[in-house]
DNA sequence: ACAAAAGTGTTACAAGTACACCCATGT
DNA sequence: ACATGGGTGTACTTGTAACACTTTTGT
């Protein structure tokens, strides 16, 4: 009852998307030129339609109905900022009536990653692609803020975490450096020696054998993260790893995904409708 | 590039809905008559189309684009099941290929919500909506086990949080119920003695001056959950608290849920295209 | 020798655990 | 009086924080 009046569009369901918002690790303030404590970037992509045409918002696309949500996320950033994490977690879906402003109603299941610094190809910028460091964000477009915001509080509440922190630097780091990163994300000041002793106490650090010297003093251990088999994706958490060559499905003659996602490679198409949204 | 020569369909995004998981206390194992330790229970509601027809689902609906994803969820279960959770938090989004066996592609985003006994009316059972204790569940449609299993773990994680523990039994009660609550939710013993003064130390817990007799010993002193202004919505993770009358937004004489909604009464729709869906 | 960073020890305090104990109440 | 659950005390263990200290290296 109650069906046929009231207007079919209401009852339509809203469209469906994918949002990645990727953070690592990038040059300080530029007041110190660069150096000082290092800042977490993040990359974001202009948007070539409208409604924000122009704007900044988060690297997404649209959902493939043949791909698990973690497959489309990984392919809408593959295909937007050539980032391969090897890690995706989702952080939450973003919906209602009021995010869309101007455009139609947009459903966002949004996931985050972390890359290493070597990941970032020193913050190249591709064609439509910029880095943007945490603390000095563009106008960006819907509710991306508030996104970037959730994401955020979520790596500060888990940064202490050694695969969330490993995740910043790299496959090998030393103590010094895993400390400096959660220094430098939470802009708390962390007690060094305690910081050392529970990261060894968790079991997840290996040593590699190796020693390097970061400036000309003495040389440090590197680690590496090596869980327990046992305790490996025992987090109460549990973002999914993604193979080595994730776009591909254990095939490794498919063709890359920016040709199968059959997308344009313009960005940001996550809360407008895309060539695909045929509907 | 690569756009013409893949099926349209392939490329559509899937439909979206919305599930609830809702658990509440309630009789314990039929060998002890259904006395002894309580155990979590939870509405499944019958499917009435295919695929999985006649099987147990979770409670659920489409997702109206003029709502926001807490209203269409409330509304979704209201319209399957009369319950009136006053707070409901997102769990996860689920979605993929696999999951929609038979069905067309869907997206879930799934809510989870915990209600006092006094809420489930003793268990009564409307048309097509039935209880189960969660350790004796039915078969169920799609992948709604898992999901289950995912709301039950994040619950055990969280149980010990005064707000957690406090909804599944009323807005008052005694130490000792909330103590029998742990337990039963996480199944270890807990030591009644700390227990107390954890729960009094977390100052979220108020004396409300009344004492009861639960057998005839002495009697207890009774608390509610009252929270210090500061620190409400200060846990990592955040629900949304739904107005009283969540049903309607502000405006009493709204018509109630389920026939705005535009749905039949038919639950167990959120993984099969319902009437509304008309592409 | 000195500076700088690596790495270890020590102590103080907070938090959590186990369990013994007393108190209030109805029969 | 005594059984039963309500409520408190206490000793012990564990975890965390602060900070002094020793070691290794290059200049």
């Amino acid at each position: 009852m109650g069906y046929g009046n009231v207007s079919e569009r209401r009852m339509q369901p809203p469209q469906v998307g994918v949002s990645v918002v990727i953070l690592a690790l990038g040059p300080g303030a530029p007041s110190s030129g660069g150096a000082g404590r290092s800042r977490l970037w993040l990359p974001l992509v202009r948007r070539v339609r409208q409604p924000y045409l122009g704007g900044w918002a988060l690297p997404g696309g649209g959902l493939r109905a043949d791909l698990s949500l973690e497959r489309s996320a990984y392919l809408a950033l593959e295909s937007t900022t050539d980032l391969h994490p090897k890690y995706l977690e989702q952080l939450h879906t973003f919906g209602g009536p009021d995010r869309s402003r101007g455009g139609l109603p947009m459903v966002s299941v949004v996931y985050w990653a972390l890359v290493g610094r070597a990941e970032t190809r020193d913050f190249a910028e591709a064609d439509n692609v910029r880095w943007f460091p945490e603390d000095d964000l563009p106008a960006m477009a819907f509710d991306h803020r508030e996104i970037v915001g959730h994401a955020l509080r979520r790596l500060r509440e888990r940064i202490e975490y050694p695969d969330l922190v490993t995740r910043l630097v790299g496959p090998e780091f030393t103590l010094r450096q895993l400390h400096d990163v959660v220094e430098a994300v939470t802009g708390e000041p962390v007690d060094l020696a305690n910081f050392r002793r529970r990261m060894l106490a968790s079991g997840e650090l290996e040593e590699t054998g190796e020693k390097i010297r970061e400036g000309r003093q003495r040389p440090a251990a590197v680690y590496r993260y090596a869980p327990a088999a046992g305790e490996r994706g025992t987090r109460p958490w549990g973002g999914v790893m993604l193979p080595d060559d994730a776009g591909a499905s254990g095939n490794a003659t498919d063709a890359p995904a920016s040709s199968t996602f059959g997308m344009s490679d313009d960005g940001a198409m996550d809360d407008a409708l895309g060539p695909l949204t045929t509907i």
